[in-house]
DNA sequence: TGTACATCAGTGAACGCGCGTTCACTGATGTAC
DNA sequence: TGTACATCAGTGAACGCGCGTTCACTGATGTAC
């Protein structure tokens, strides 16, 4: 018993490194990030890096665990009422904040894919799960009479790759973009009528 | 005078090294791969490199060159005529087609961004300078009354990204995706009357 | 046309830089009795 | 409560791997006369 210290000072450590991290990542990208920028940013050692991860992409999957927390958060905190209307607003949305949240990571994940097959893998799973409720959706309005562009895979991947790299390039309020990137892509989906 | 051999012989060379640039890129990725895979690949010694460029960011920089050439060319040989329609299926187009046709050193060069800050600021101008006319032809149709879903600039913007996002992602004919992509953007655009 | 010398593309072993990773050490915390 | 020992987070200098880059060398072409 007595008193926790030593796990505590671990966690503690360990969650210096993840902040080191992120704030490296996002001034640097993930390559170009050096164990020691993360520890020196971090005002540890460099050795004590490897107290708590075999390496770099072994922090990065530390990141990553808590965009998939997260996601369901939003999920559930959204209006089960707003699925009803017929439009991708819902599904855009959550895509949308979960981007701006964890841009760094998601980018960084990205950056790792390109050099280890092993995050590429992780990445493409990643993607499928991600966009399998907007095939569905789009399987539903299908049935219901609307007319696809493509088939519902297809379009779920038009909109998909929309919606990312708009959300990359977007400059402006993170409304203004959703807002344009929802009208968008329920033009491309139903046609202005639907607005 | 006499034969120029010599000369020749450093060109066959050089263009050895490009080819098999594409190669070992397309197979490895840019980061990924090393001057002596490119050398091997070639069928060179690993010195001999360096005989024709400084490293791996130059012989990058010669093979992109080769894009630009080759979307003067595109936009030449396409029929004027088709310009007349209330569609962005000519951008489009031109832009499927290179992206198709340089597939491989497009990515190399957006990896090389990630590392390399000249290469980052060397593809935003590329493509603020490939997307001017998107704008233009939208900003012609906002004139002609056409409700653009955000303003020309914005909707380039949610355009070109669907566009390079989806050739990344499609496996299918080339045909068929670029209907596809058509269909969703023209949409986006005007809404489904246009078609 | 022939000879002697200069140039240059290509070679590949060796060098050395950068950085990931290790490891003997320190001092603080935890445990046994 | 106190003492002696064990454990463990953290340290940072040093090691060594991987790979970019160099450079003395080769042999084939080009040039001068």
């Amino acid at each position: 018993m007595a008193g926790t210290t030593r796990a505590q000072q671990a966690e503690q450590t360990r969650h210096e490194l993840e902040s080191a991290a992120r704030v490296v990542f996002a001034r640097s990208g993930y390559l170009n990030t050096k164990i020691v920028d993360i520890t020196r940013q971090a005002g540890r050692a460099a050795g004590s890096f490897y107290n708590h991860y075999s390496g770099k992409d072994e922090l990065l999957l530390a990141l990553a665990e808590q965009i998939g927390v997260d996601a369901d958060v939003i999920v559930a905190t959204q209006d089960p009422a707003a699925r009803e209307h017929p439009t991708m607003r819902p599904h855009v949305e959550v895509f949308w904040q979960l981007f701006t949240r964890h841009r760094v990571v998601i980018d960084a994940l990205r950056d790792a894919a390109l050099v280890n097959a092993d995050f590429a893998q992780r990445i493409q799973r990643f993607t499928q799960v991600q966009f399998e409720p907007w095939v569905d959706r789009l399987a539903n309005f299908e049935k219901a009479g609307v007319e696809l562009p493509a088939s519902p895979a297809t379009t779920a991947m038009l909109i998909g790759g929309a919606a990312e790299n708009f959300a990359r390039l977007w400059q402006g309020s993170p409304e203004d973009g959703l807002d344009a990137l929802v009208t968008f892509v329920d033009r491309g989906v139903f046609g202005p009528a639907a607005q």
